[in-house]
DNA sequence: ACAGGCGATGTCAGTTGCTGTCATCACTGT
DNA sequence: ACAGTGATGACAGCAACTGACATCGCCTGT
């Protein structure tokens, strides 16, 4: 007999995303969430740094997909473009998860402290990719202006995809919403 | 004989600011912040939301004064002109505070909370300039794509000055950074 | 001038997020 | 067989934050 069932932390995050969606992030706590998942409480700050953050372990491995990808990206490309190339890649990953998404984004809309830890998020993306583009070249403060920028474009498409029915596929809002901030910026 | 000192919630300010500073935000209790304020922590929790708040309290005029900044700039302008033109007149008014400006953000610099906090206070100010645009007849997304863009530009702009010495006014560097942004997204 | 309401603060008790510490015990390798 | 390891549980404790109620100078109306 084993002692304890598998997949302790997958458990905890299923648990947690289904009462922060029953009854709101704010009055769930973790105990009731250790308690779904056949835990205790201790258990979960052992997996997990705080009770947002269980909402947020994909952030990691998204982060380094695209910073590869930039990296990774032709050298014919322009930095705003190699950037975009890496977004397109993250999208790809989220399309397949779209119901996923859009549920995590529903409980995020709704709490501020939830927000706070989506922007710092984006804020270690920026920095990531910020670095990428060094390593291919640019310069400061171009590679962080065009790691910025990418970030402003990565979260109008990503609205419109969640927002919109699955009109249209993810990847290919990125160049769109890229195409209307290069209208945008462009001097006079 | 008066029953309070005046300004309760301006001594908070400052006595928090000070711990923050000798101790670092983490270690510091609302209780001694009240303490050295002369009062409790019970009212330190009346005057600001959380332990964070109190660092941010002029957010929401400097937020005021940019959006109506960008709405009364003359119709000749672009939209990312004019946002421009907002940021620069909040730039003018950090110039004043510059001293208190860099121990703030050392303070900020620190600590991934307070970061946090600053990140969705800029999201909030990120979303009255797209609303300040759209009342200029600026359509979505152009209207948040374009604030953002401010925001990025703002952050840089706010980062060279606080980083560099008082080499640069703050408002001159607003143009500055707009101008690399505009080089970095020039389409091909 | 006085009663009564108001507003800012104090007091106190309680919940919850989060941490440190130590115990438990299946599993693993030798 | 046995010691070590790693994930979990149990428990105590601190600090952030909240609700409820008391206090008392000040202002307002009469």
């Amino acid at each position: 007999m084993v002692r304890w069932e598998p997949d302790a932390r997958g458990r905890l995050e299923q648990a947690a995303l289904a009462l922060y969606t029953e009854r709101g992030f704010e009055p769930t706590t973790v105990a009731e969430i250790a308690k779904r998942a056949g835990l205790t409480e201790r258990t979960f700050f052992r997996h997990f740094a705080d009770k947002r953050e269980v909402l947020f372990g994909g952030a990691g491995e998204l982060q380094e997909l695209i910073a590869s990808a930039v990296a990774d990206a032709p050298d014919s490309l322009a930095p705003i473009d190699a950037v975009a190339a890496g977004l397109g890649a993250a999208a790809a990953v989220l399309q397949e998860r779209r119901e996923y998404s859009q549920q995590r984004q529903t409980i995020i809309a709704a709490n501020a402290e939830l927000q706070e830890r989506e922007l710092i998020k984006l804020a270690s993306l920026a920095s990531a990719i910020a670095d990428a583009l060094r390593r291919r070249g640019v310069r400061d403060p171009a590679a962080s202006l065009t790691a910025e920028a990418g970030i402003a474009v990565f979260r109008i498409a990503f609205e419109r995809w969640i927002t919109e029915g699955d009109q249209q596929e993810f990847s290919r809002l990125i160049p769109e919403v890229l195409d209307e901030l290069k209208a945008v910026t462009a001097g006079q």
